[in-house]
DNA sequence: ATTCCAACCTGATAGC
DNA sequence: TGCTATCAGGTTGGAA
């Protein structure tokens, strides 16, 4: 589910429950693939921390704690934090606070999701890998990006080091609205599309922000999930593809 | 350097 | 009902 609109809502939802606070117990599931820090150090380096910052690195949240370390959570495919739940088997980390607010969950069924606590002046690779984030993106930067690369457009979008943040659906939702097929090369977008494609990108990221999408704009969607249904503007059936191993829907008509 | 593809997981749903 | 195949909004690392 999550890509930056949700990442960015769910940043916004827990800095008043995070913020200032105090880890006093962390309980996890058993290590494996979800725990880039195995759940041993990541008690042993959390416990005790207060919560400082947090921000939004494209889908990656970075929390700040005193001390300097960095907490780093990435949802995948399928994570959600939250408070005031149910943990079940699929609450991979629960973090308890001195001030005996609510929890701190992290549930996610796939296990796609990351933890990582990164050192105080530790770096690290995939956030040092992350473009531009894509509420920024600019139209020259789009075009320097897309010059030499023949892959269709919208496998430049959702490439992180180009641009972070965007996913397959508003991936599909920008193109739409910049009237851009997705197949269309990188290589071939002209300085006026990538104009387009930019504001695009940041009208259907700021409008699924301020929506407080959880998932709802999918039901709002232009084409993503619509394939075979009318196109809302021309009524051409929405077509679905396959590019760069992810699904794409748009309309063969309003976008060339 | 770019592109492709398998891998990491589980659950929901469609079809037989 | 039950089984199998397919699909899902992400990212990495290694091969071509």
């Amino acid at each position: 589910m999550p890509e930056l609109p949700e990442v960015e809502i769910t940043r916004r939802r827990l800095a008043p429950l995070l913020l200032g606070r105090r880890v006093v117990e962390v309980r996890t599931t058993r290590d494996g693939y979800f725990f880039l820090t195995p759940p041993r150090e990541l008690r042993r380096r959390l416990l005790g921390r207060r919560f400082e910052t947090l921000e939004r690195r494209g889908k990656y949240l970075v929390a700040g704690l005193n001390g300097g370390e960095r907490l780093l959570l990435h949802l995948g495919m399928t994570g959600r934090l939250f408070s005031g739940g149910v943990p079940d088997a699929h609450t991979h980390l629960r973090l308890r606070f001195e001030d005996a607010g609510p929890e701190l969950l992290f549930r996610d069924v796939r296990k796609f999701g990351k933890v990582q606590v990164l050192a105080a002046g530790e770096s690290s690779p995939r956030l040092a890998r992350l473009g531009p984030d894509a509420l920024a993106a600019s139209p020259a930067q789009l075009h320097t990006a897309g010059r030499r690369r023949r892959a269709p457009v919208k496998t430049l979008l959702l490439d992180q080091s180009v641009l972070a943040g965007v996913g397959n659906i508003y991936a599909d939702e920008a193109l739409f609205l910049a009237g851009l097929s997705p197949r269309r090369p990188a290589c071939r977008l002209s300085r006026q599309d990538c104009v387009l494609l930019a504001r695009a990108l940041k009208r259907v990221l700021r409008r699924a922000i301020s929506d407080g999408a959880g998932g709802r704009y999918r039901d709002e969607g232009r084409v993503y999930g619509r394939a075979g249904e009318p196109c809302r503007r021309c009524r051409t059936p929405i077509r679905r593809v396959v590019i760069g191993q992810r699904s794409s829907h748009y309309c063969p008509r309003c976008q060339r």
